[in-house]
Parts: structure tokens; sequence; C-alpha cells
DNA sequence: GTATGATTCAAACGGTTGTATAACCCCTGC
DNA sequence: GCAGGGGTTATACAACCGTTTGAATCATAC
């Protein structure tokens, strides 16, 4: 078993651990169990815990981050009437796509982004901020560019909800299927995006509720 | 200080706590020394930890919900261009409003149960999907409907997004100032209902997404 | 073949957790 | 004025946590 073995479970047993508890409440020791290597090695290899936790959200989260950023591109540089709905795919498809092509891991890893994102902690909050904060400033020109009748803040409020939509998704996906009684399977990428695409949209196309920022005439 | 003193300053403790680090971070001993009473007070007056969690879940869900039917049925008595909105926001007002009631607590109710529901946890999520069943049936009704021409797999997926822009919203309403540079204030209860309400109307009119679920003629 | 540095291992550390217990206080009813 | 019990208190317990340590093991280069 190599180095770079090691350090591969690790992380794949703590992407499990804490898309099934959360990351307070995963111990060391299950994923080290579960991972098939010694306790201490987590510390050899990544310093702690906390350190153990920003390396499994930089291995998804950077590329996904990035495929966001060049699909974005490519949305706005071709005019259309359905512009709207690519660029919401552009923030939507990553973590989807990611998924499928993960496999059986795709839905761990979807619940583990999801579920930490909700988690409260000062650290991971930090770190999720900061790499999201590029994408959310192109997002918020991208939207004014395409729904110029929306003012700022109200393209604040959609983008939230839009994010809020996302992470819920990702992380309480699995549920759906109960709450449907099996009429919906948010494992399925390509019906998700789709579904969610849709209703999106159809969020950000809505009139604009907040009363104009300037005082009466 | 009488009984019901102490239980009511452990529950208000326990929220805060909850809201702030989540249920499995936060520890009893912080609660009761934020409580201002003794360690063992909880265990003498809930039984446990996760009674506790119930306890301070029940105070809040259960009118909550109750609200909810109430608001549906007078929504759904009226007929009116704008039934679906009203519908909505049978669903979306009464944590809102039951927050702007409550006054400052009104902010840590809703981040303890946006947060709380969020959280992993066997029981937690039974406790919740119990209480919630009915409700999610009777809107599913609701919006079959106002909107018939959505189907019932669409429709339930466009629940699932509309539960989950709310409990986004409720658990991590607190950072929408900062992520939309102070435009915007989620601790606002009426703008919030009307941004919300704007933007769910709006994905629940969309175009049907999915395709007929029968064959091709 | 042996020296060297990287990796793994078992064991232990101090601290925190939820829970249990028994003594204690105080108020009420007689 | 005093018995009694509901409520509070301090304390202890066993289990678990993240982290550290130093020895054992491995692979590699000379």
């Amino acid at each position: 078993m190599t180095k770079e073995d090691t350090r591969l479970r690790i992380l794949d047993a703590a992407e499990e651990a804490f898309a099934e508890v959360g990351f307070v409440a995963a111990s060391l020791r299950g994923i080290t169990a579960r991972a098939g290597v010694n306790l201490a090695s987590v510390h050899y290899h990544f310093g702690s815990k906390e350190a153990l936790l920003r390396a499994v959200l930089a291995r998804r989260i950077q590329p996904l981050n990035e495929e966001r950023l060049v699909l974005l591109r490519e949305a706005m540089e071709q005019p259309g009437d359905d512009r709207l709905e690519r660029v919401i795919r552009a923030f939507l498809a990553p973590p989807l796509r990611l998924s499928a092509r993960l496999g059986d891991r795709g839905r761990v890893m979807m619940r583990c982004l999801g579920l930490i994102y909700l988690e409260p902690g000062k650290t991971v909050n930090r770190v999720l901020t900061e790499q999201f904060g590029s994408v959310r400033d192109a997002f918020h020109d991208a939207l004014a560019a395409v729904l110029p009748e929306l003012g700022p803040a109200e393209r604040s409020w959609r983008i939230f909800f839009m994010l809020g939509t996302m992470v819920f998704t990702m992380a309480e996906g699995d549920k759906l299927a109960f709450l449907s009684d099996g009429a919906c399977d948010a494992s399925d990428p390509e019906a998700t995006l789709r579904e969610m695409t849709a209703f999106v949209a159809g969020g950000m196309r809505a009139a604009a509720a907040s009363p104009p920022e300037g005082g009466e005439p």
C-alpha cells in the first residue's frame, strides 16, 4: 500500500462519514477504521481533523467552481432566448455532472458537500465562502445582463434562493424519493438538473417583488 | 424560581445553543450554564439530551403546522388569480410571522429550526417528517387544484424545492446580508416573505420540465 | 548488506461528553 | 414545628474524543 493510496483511502472514508453524520459527529476512529488505516495516519498525512475536512472539500469544490466559470462564459457568449436557462445550468450542472461521473460515490459526494455547507463552524464557512466569492460575483454580473429589469437587491435574493435550492437538493435529495412516494429520484442527475433549472428559471423570471428603492416622485 | 421557570430557561438556552452550533456540537454543560441552572436538571425535567431536542422542536413546530393548515384552508376557499400566491404564503408565512412575534428570539428560533432540520440523525428526522407528513399531503392536494397542468412528480419536485428554499433561508438567512453586501436583510420577515413568495410562485408556474410519463404514440 | 529517511503502528494523554446517584434545600400541608 | 416530597445541587462514572509520542516497519539508495 503506497503513500498516495493511504491518503486517498482516508479521503474517501472521511467523505463517506461526513455524508452520513456530518463533520462534528464523525470520529477519526470511525473514519480510519472504515479506511482500514491506522488512527495516527490522518495526523501524519493531514495534520488535524479540520485539515482533513479542508482536503475533502478542496478535492471536489475547486474543479466544480472552475467548471462553473467556464460554462458561464460559454452561456454568455452565444445569444438566444434561453440564455437565462444556460446561465442557471452553468451554476447547477457541475455538481450533478460530477456526481454522474463518480458513479456510486456521486451521491456520497453530493450529500457530503451539501451537509458540510450547512453545518455551522467558523472554519468551514470561511473556506466555502472564500472559494465561492468569485463565482457569486460572476453570476451576479451575468444575471444583471440577462435580467436587467431586476434590481441588485432582488438579484441577490434570487441568487440566494438558487443557492439554497441547490444545496438543499444536494444534502437532502435522498429523502425526495420517500417524500414523493417514489415518483421522483434525485439520484438521477439528468432529471434533477432539468427540474431544478425549470424551477429556478421560473423564480428568476418572476416579476420584481421589491418596491422601488428611490423615493416616490 | 419555579419549576416551570427552570424548564423554560432550559428550553430557551437549548434553542440558542442549537441555533449557534447545531445539536451534536451543543453540550448540556454549555446549555445549563447559559440557562443558569444545574447540569442534572435537564435530565430531571426532560430525561435526556434527545428528549430535550424533541421538546425544543415541539414547542415551535406544532403551532407552525397548525397555522399552515388554517391558512391553506382560507387560501383555497376564496377564488382569484393569486390563489397560488396565497397557497405559497400559507406555507411560508407561519415561521416568518412567528419570528416577528418573538422579537429578538425570532431569528434564534428560525436558525435553530432550519439547522436542526438539516442536521443528520435518525430521531430528529423521524420527528420532523412525522409532524410534516400531513402538511405535505395538504399542500400537495392544494397545488394539484391550483396548478392542474403539473403532473404529480413535477409537483413533488417543486414542493421539495419550496421546502428547500424555506429551510435554507431559515438556516442561512443571516449570511444573506454579507452575501448581498448589505442590500438584503433576511431578518425582516415582511421582505423575506415577499421575496420568497415571488420566487417560489415563479418556479411553480414554470412550464413542466418532465417528459410525459406515458409512452409515445 | 546496511544506513537512512519515510510511513505505520500500538499505546497513552488530557479533556469533554451524556448520564446516574445520593445528599441537600425549601416549601407545603398538617 | 415537623414530616415529606418535589426540585436542586455537587460529584462521580464510564465512554469517547482529537492529538501526541516513540518504537517498529518498510522502501530505497549507496
